[in-house]
DNA sequence: ATGAAAGCGCTAACAT
DNA sequence: ATGTTAGCGCTTTCAT
């Protein structure tokens, strides 16, 4: 900025106000400036304008997700960009895979960087630690999942209700035997889906059987084999409730393993890219991850622009989707 | 950092070096650093670090991809980050959706932010732009298509010899009249693979024609379109060879909205989620976005580094898979 | 409308 | 082993 200013033929502040596009500034002068910025190619440093700044923003935000190749986070990611983008903020990305410690790691990356917010997909059982951070002044929503021993915005889906539709669905298909197949209880998500399951299942006189409840899983090769193994039990189900994408791909894997999958009903948690292209097309409780990114971001720039408002706890609803494979009536 | 070095009692310069875990700081000083980190709930700010550092890196990288959200790119995402993290690197990702304004834009916004290097998936066709920016040391690394006007590092796929080794596959089952499916081929990848197309088909004696060839796509829908639209030439095409895995799902559409699914073969280009699981199950010319990533990685790495090896350009190898829909044989 | 100078949070000499 | 001080690239008073 100083060869700038040497260039141009002017003092340090004249630059600053033009790369800041301030007013008080000549046209003529602004206009050398501008030559001289061309000239030598020069990049105005934003880490280094923040650190003086009144108001110290580094119009960045740091995104965790549970993994940026889920189709489900990246689809929730690509809306976040496009609110941020629009605002001229940059988003850092990242992956923790369910792990806690990676969670804390990443934040504390994104804090050393100076986001003005976060957006998480939260993996930890404890969010207590982000209190202080809060309390500085980042803004920080909670998306997909709402966080445990801290008070902040957060976007979530009706998980529980959208579990219940599905299993009332299926019971209205003639089922009763159920079989679920979802993530580890320790994540919020996962917990209140298998609560609405078990809900659904009491609202149908059905008391859950755990022989065909296989939870913890956290991958499509997991899903294939829980599935495969209920599917074995001396009293399989006629229908499964796989709660999360990934898993809904390894029980359809394991139903056509078996050759199965015309008889045996699937309601999956989550739509995904072809589910109306298999045969039988899939059903889904569909949960909108751009609706979901878009309603987070807009919560968290809110802050950003220095709105103060109560806590705000959006909930979004789920929509079952008929395609056929949770229509699949129970054989007689 | 002055809060902390007054509340343990030391000099500035102290503090600096337990943070940054240097040696010549006595145990007992350092447990005394740290404990006032923690109270002060300090964290470093390596914006502000990098400023005056000998070694200005910033940690960071910037990722430009066509699209977050699109499977193929979002899996390179993730391939980028799994290396940069084990560097203790964070990575910016944007979309540009080809658009070659986005694309600078968000270079520029990355090199306002001081990265340290930038992997880009480019969409503008003329990237001479960037020279100055390489001069001046930033790691620069294309994937998946080369840049134009600009020697740099790159990891492509064989895009030409993929195309055309799925057209002579396709010619080893009876088809000569094979239909295209392509993006706009002002992006090389897309003119690649439609020059192996017509190499495919010059080596089966075959004239192309453009009747049933289609470039400019962008979508599922208008591969869909367009699939249709071939479909009803007067001489429509036995099988037909899409460029790119949205468009391959756009093909697949199109054949089951006229149930000609298990007669006219397909070719995909990019391999994805479920590919095997659609009846018949998709063939496709299959190159791996996570070799793709990490190779990219590991050259942008090796300039961090301080190497300055001269201008590599990596060629992954495609690969064939065959699942059903790529072996349908022509009709006699 | 413009410039000089102080200072943001930090690191890197150079002291001691 | 530790403290002092200059200065990184910038913004922001405060002058003029």
């Amino acid at each position: 900025m100083l060869d700038v200013a040497a260039l141009a033929g002017v003092g340090l502040a004249t630059v600053s106000r033009v790369v800041n596009g301030k007013t008080g500034v000549s046209p003529a002068t602004a206009a050398r400036v501008q030559a001289a910025i061309d000239r030598l190619d020069y990049r105005h440093n934003v880490n280094a304008a923040t650190l003086r700044r009144a108001n110290p923003k580094t119009a960045t935000i740091g995104l965790v997700l549970e993994d940026v190749a889920n189709p489900f986070m990246s689809a929730l990611h690509r809306a976040v960009e496009d609110y941020a983008r629009a605002r001229g903020v940059l988003v850092f990305a990242g992956s923790c895979d369910e792990d806690a410690d990676r969670e804390r790691e990443l934040i504390s990356e994104f804090r050393s960087r100076r986001v003005d917010g976060i957006i998480v997909v939260p993996a930890g059982p404890d969010h207590s630690y982000l209190l202080a951070e809060v309390r500085h002044g980042t803004a920080l929503v909670f998306v997909d999942r709402p966080p445990r021993f801290l008070d902040a915005d957060t976007v979530t889906a009706d998980d529980l209700g959208g579990a219940r539709a599905a299993v009332e669905h299926l019971g209205r298909h003639g089922h009763r035997r159920i079989g679920f197949l979802g993530a580890d209880v320790s994540i919020t998500t996962a917990d209140a889906r298998l609560r609405g399951y078990t809900e659904g299942l009491a609202a149908l006189g059905v008391e859950p059987d755990p022989a065909i409840v296989r939870t913890g899983l956290a991958s499509i090769e997991d899903a294939e084999e829980a599935a495969a193994a209920i599917l074995r039990d001396h009293d399989p189900p006629t229908a499964l409730l796989s709660a999360q994408n990934y898993f809904t791909v390894g029980a359809v894997k394991a139903l056509r393993a078996v050759g199965r999958q015309r008889e045996i009903a699937v309601v999956g948690y989550d739509d995904f890219l072809l589910a109306d292209m298999l045969e039988p097309a899939v059903t889904v409780i569909a949960h909108d991850p751009v609706e979901i990114g878009r309603a987070a971001a807009e919560l968290l720039f809110r802050r950003l622009d220095g709105a103060s408002p109560p806590r705000e706890h959006v909930v979004l609803p789920t929509r079952l989707v008929e395609r056929g494979s949770g229509e699949i009536r129970v054989r007689r």
